[in-house]
DNA sequence: CGCCCGGCTGAACGAGTGTGCAATAATCGG
DNA sequence: CCGATTATTGCACACTCGTTCAGCCGGGCG
């Protein structure tokens, strides 16, 4: 019943079921093994959350609680200083190595309610990023506000969501200390010059 | 065993464990769930594949073909010209709405060998692209082709990832006829001219 | 015709699942 | 200190899981 430093037991199995369900997939953990890297008994599961679809949501609702603080915190910080916070490297940074980035990618792959509105808030976040930026003349004007900010926020979701492959195949963590660096450097080049030589010029990627 | 138009058994199987698979996940279907989509007996799904991981095998295997022919063909149409069929515009239209995209999207996040694989010839495509590109004069030069090879491959794996979320939140499927020439737009105003004003800015994303 | 043989099925088994329940251990107000 | 309330557990039940196996059924071949 404490809320001192180390954590009650009901808060020691929903962190247990993050993780696990984070890096299996929800229908892949059971109760059991929720239980065990708990290091409590499989009833308790059920005592504190009635059922393995509760403790999901209240996983679910957790998650959002955290991204949910960060966004309007992020948002406010923004709204003083339009470059001093307004970069995803110290949010990345933040975020650190905690399960909420591994939680976040099942959360938008799976669906369901909780993920579209996680995603609403992001994409409200990216169109008014993109709002206060092409009004205060950083960013050129746009024919399309909201799918410039799908864009960006694609980008910057991509990068969480492919982050063990990039990884795996590139070599660097794109959200490692090193990687965070060049990964930015080249995501700023593209939104500063473009990489095409001649502007306007017709299709091409790949 | 005959490979005319109507498929054969082992095939209706494999094809709707992909469908399957992919929508909800490996875990989440049940050999019972298969066989009744398939509209077959749980005991043949098992008679024709030894078990449910070797039936999972044998779809990645399946969609691995499917994407490696796919990469092989795209490489070859862009080498004799260049413009013509590089654009993620065909790739995407080609797809159509087949399970693979779906199922890609899976097997990326839930990582494994076999998504490395895929991953790492994506990459490589992405790399190979930028590099031609670049020799051709119209990309420009580039400190690091890697990271921009991988963000642009991230751009574009990004869509295919948040496809749902974006057809909910945004309203328009980025894959769908309308949405892929409006998403298409906006990446290539990006990719043409960057969206900051001053090049060679200090940081802004969001 | 009889035979057999590969595709296919239904029933069954053991293991593992989520969950309910009674009993035990811990904690706290009096 | 004691009673009570709460936290926690062990056990059991019903169910589903993947998988096995004996058998059915239709068609090609002697």
């Amino acid at each position: 019943m404490r809320s001192t430093g180390d954590l009650t037991a009901s808060a020691l199995i929903r962190d247990a079921a993050m993780r696990l369900f984070a890096d299996r997939g929800t229908a892949a953990v059971s109760v059991r093994d929720i239980a065990a890297e708990a290091g409590v008994s499989p009833s308790l599961v059920i005592h504190h959350y009635g059922s393995k679809d509760a403790l999901k949501d209240a996983v679910d609702q957790h998650v959002m609680q955290f991204f949910g603080d960060m966004i309007a915190e992020f948002v406010d910080a923004s709204a003083a200083d339009l470059g001093a916070a307004a970069n995803s490297s110290t949010l990345a940074a933040r975020l650190g190595d905690g399960p909420f980035l591994r939680y976040l990618r099942r959360l938008l792959v799976d669906g369901g309610p909780a993920a579209e509105r996680l995603f609403r808030s992001l994409y409200d976040m990216s169109r008014e990023m993109v709002r206060r930026y092409e009004q205060a003349g950083v960013f050129k004007p746009s024919s399309d506000e909201g799918a410039r900010a799908a864009v960006l926020l694609v980008n910057d979701l991509g990068v969480i969501l492919l982050r063990d492959q990039i990884s795996a195949v590139v070599g660097v963590d794109p959200l490692g200390p090193d990687g965070l660096v060049r990964w930015s450097q080249a995501v700023l080049d593209l939104y500063a010059n473009g990489l095409m030589t001649s502007p306007g010029d017709d299709r091409a990627n790949d």
